[in-house]
DNA sequence: TATTTTAACGCAATTGAGTTGCGTTTTATT
DNA sequence: AATAAAACGCAACTCAATTGCGTTAAAATA
């Protein structure tokens, strides 16, 4: 299956319009390694798309179980890609993130476990959010 | 040692000007088992105090390692306590944080455990947050 | 395929958290 | 008491994020 018939399809579950800018947004999620910014999109697709736009993109995505949001070093929102949905396979949607303090970037760490808890002292946890803050491998060099 | 000595003596330890307001605020902190918004502050101080003030010192506060920032439900930001200083015989500066959803208020939990991790593929792993979402206690019963 | 319905879009204006500049006041230093 | 340094209040400002509205494009129905 092409990636554009993936996100055909992924769109056709979720009823989402296909719309050529939001099919180009999710390819660009698709297609990246780490959580991307509003300033990110708003620089890849130029003067084309209103901001308005991506938040609104961004917020069915979300409502959608699409993507989910990451708080920033500086406390801004980044979209990360649920990863059931990317990777069929799997079906982490709790996965951790490394947060470089260099460079400002965030990127998915698939595959790192931490220890589920359900109740912590009469709390009943749903959900939870791991950040790592360290730095990347392309700022370890510098 | 009384609240007010404590921190009077915090505030000589770090180099902190004792100011009334400052040493409120602290007061604020050391007797609240959850993290504080600036919203609340606020409120807590009525017009008595201007906000930028509170962010200046909120800054200073956290730049003196007396307190951290935690990302809100809706990334706004709030301030917590260090354990190290709120307990001294306690020495976990990074403590998980319990977020209620219903109730948006965000507590600290001094003696949540999480596996420390040096590194994972290749990044450097400083420092770590973990926010657990979820009910609080008063939040289940409605 | 043409028509109707519905949601996404662009543009502009607005909100609100957080910041900054500056003159004044308060705290610490001598 | 005089001086230095930092905190304060006030106002203006920045900028991420939101909202209103008329227009356009996609889906549903005939």
């Amino acid at each position: 299956m092409s990636e554009i018939d993936f996100i055909d399809n992924t769109f056709t579950k979720y009823g989402l319009k296909k719309t050529k800018f939001r099919k180009e947004l999710y390819l660009l999620f698709y297609n990246s390694t780490n959580s991307l910014s509003v300033k990110f999109i708003t620089k890849e697709f130029g003067s084309s798309v209103d901001k308005a736009s991506i938040y609104r993109a961004l917020d069915s995505f979300e409502k959608s179980g699409l993507i989910h949001k990451v708080p920033d070093k500086d406390n801004l929102l980044r979209y990360s890609l649920c990863q059931s949905e990317c990777k069929p396979e799997s079906h982490s949607h709790d996965h951790a993130h490394l947060l470089c303090s260099k460079c400002n970037e965030t990127f998915c760490l698939n595959d790192f476990e931490i220890p589920v808890i359900k109740k912590h002292k009469g709390f009943i946890i749903e959900n939870y959010q791991v950040i790592l803050e360290g730095h990347c491998l392309s700022c370890q060099a510098s």
